[in-house]
DNA sequence: CGTGTGCCCTGACAGC
DNA sequence: TGCTGTCAGGGCACAC
C-alpha cells in the first residue's frame, strides 16, 4: 500500500465517482482478502446513496445514507481501478454507481473490507486503539514525547505502530527520519525533545509533500483515475543504498523487524 | 504490557 | 527459456 498519502489520493479520487451517487451494483468476486468480506456487504450497498468519503491512517471509508461505512484498507498491492470492462484477474470487488465500475484489485490480498454501521471511529475495532493523525495539530512533539516515554524499542518501529501515529508506512518513516538526522535504531525513549521538535514538522511535511504530488508510488501504485504511476520516488534514501546522502554519507540498508531501513551513518545518530 | 519474530499472498526481478 | 532465491508500501498472531 499505499500508505496515508496514497489513501488519501485514492479517496480523493474516489470521490468524484461516488459522492452524492446511488450505488446501482455492487458484485463480489473472490471475497476472501486478509480477512472474508461481510456476508451481507453486496446487500447492504447496493441502492444506497454514497454520502462521503474519508481516511483515516491507510483505511479508506465510503459511508452511505444508510449509515453504513465500508472501510477498506490496500495492504500491500491494493488499488482502485476505474478502466471500467470486464473484472480481471485480483479484482475482488466491483462497485458500480452513475454508469461507472470500480474495482478493488489486490494481487497480494493483503487488504481487506469491512462494513461498520454507526460511527466507525467508535465501533470498528481497529480504529479504536489507532493514535492520532499525524497531519493533525494533536500530533506534536509533546505529544510524541509522551508517547515514546520508557519506550526502548527502535524510534523506527515505533513510528510504524499505528498505535503511536497513524498512517505512517515504511517509506516516510525513512525519509522523516533521515530529514531529522535521526538513526533509525535509536532506542525511541532516548531520542531528545530537541530532535524530536525536528522529527514531527519532517514527518507532516513529508506527508503533505506526497500528497500535493499525487500519492507517491512503487511499480503497482495506480491513480483511481487508471493513470499509470505518479511523480515522486525521489526519495532522499528510501531504495537508495549505496548512493549518497545530501551530507556526502553513503546510504546502507539494513534489517528491522524484518523490514528494510534505508539511512545514512554519517549524519543520522 | 513491551518487544521481537515469522507468516499471510502473489509477482517482479536478478542471477545462474 | 526456465529455474531459484530474494524482495516488496502492512498487519497480525505468537512467544518470551
Amino acid at each position: 500500500m499505499p500508505e496515508l498519502p496514497e489513501v488519501e489520493t485514492t479517496v480523493r479520487g474516489l470521490a468524484p465517482f461516488l459522492e452524492g451517487q446511488r450505488l446501482t451494483a455492487v458484485t463480489t468476486f473472490r471475497p476472501d482478502l486478509r480477512r472474508a468480506f461481510p456476508a451481507d456487504l453486496a446487500q447492504r450497498l447496493t441502492g444506497a446513496t454514497v454520502t462521503t468519503l474519508s481516511r483515516r491512517a491507510k483505511y479508506g471509508v465510503i459511508s452511505t445514507d444508510r449509515d453504513d461505512h465500508m472501510i477498506f484498507h490496500l495492504g500491500m498491492s491494493g488499488r482502485w481501478r476505474t478502466e471500467g470492462g470486464a473484472a480481471g484477474k485480483h479484482d475482488h470487488l466491483l462497485i458500480e454507481a452513475a454508469g461507472h465500475r470500480l474495482f478493488l484489485h489486490d494481487p497480494r490480498r493483503f487488504g481487506s473490507v469491512d462494513l461498520v454501521r454507526g460511527d466507525p471511529l467508535t465501533l470498528f475495532p481497529a480504529f479504536v486503539t489507532l493514535g492520532p493523525e499525524p497531519l493533525s495539530d494533536d500530533f506534536d512533539a509533546g505529544y510524541l514525547a509522551k508517547a515514546l516515554a520508557g519506550r526502548r524499542a527502535p524510534i523506527k518501529a515505533m513510528l510504524l505502530d499505528q498505535t503511536v501515529v497513524a498512517g505512517l508506512g515504511n517509506i516516510y518513516v525513512c525519509e522523516a527520519l533521515n530529514m531529522a538526522r535521526i538513526a533509525p535504531t535509536k532506542a525511541a525513549a532516548d531520542v531528545s525533545k530537541a530532535k524530536l521538535a525536528v522529527l514531527v514538522p519532517a514527518i507532516k511535511d513529508v506527508l503533505a509533500a506526497a500528497i500535493a504530488a499525487g500519492g507517491s508510488t512503487l511499480r503497482d501504485f495506480l491513480s483511481p483515475d487508471g493513470d499509470l504511476g505518479y511523480f515522486a520516488k525521489d526519495w532522499r534514501v528510501y531504495g537508495r543504498e549505496g548512493e549518497a546522502c545530501q551530507c556526502g554519507g553513503t546510504i546502507v540498508r539494513i534489517v528491522q523487524s524484518g523490514r528494510s531501513t534505508f539511512a545514512c551513518p554519517k549524519c543520522q545518530r
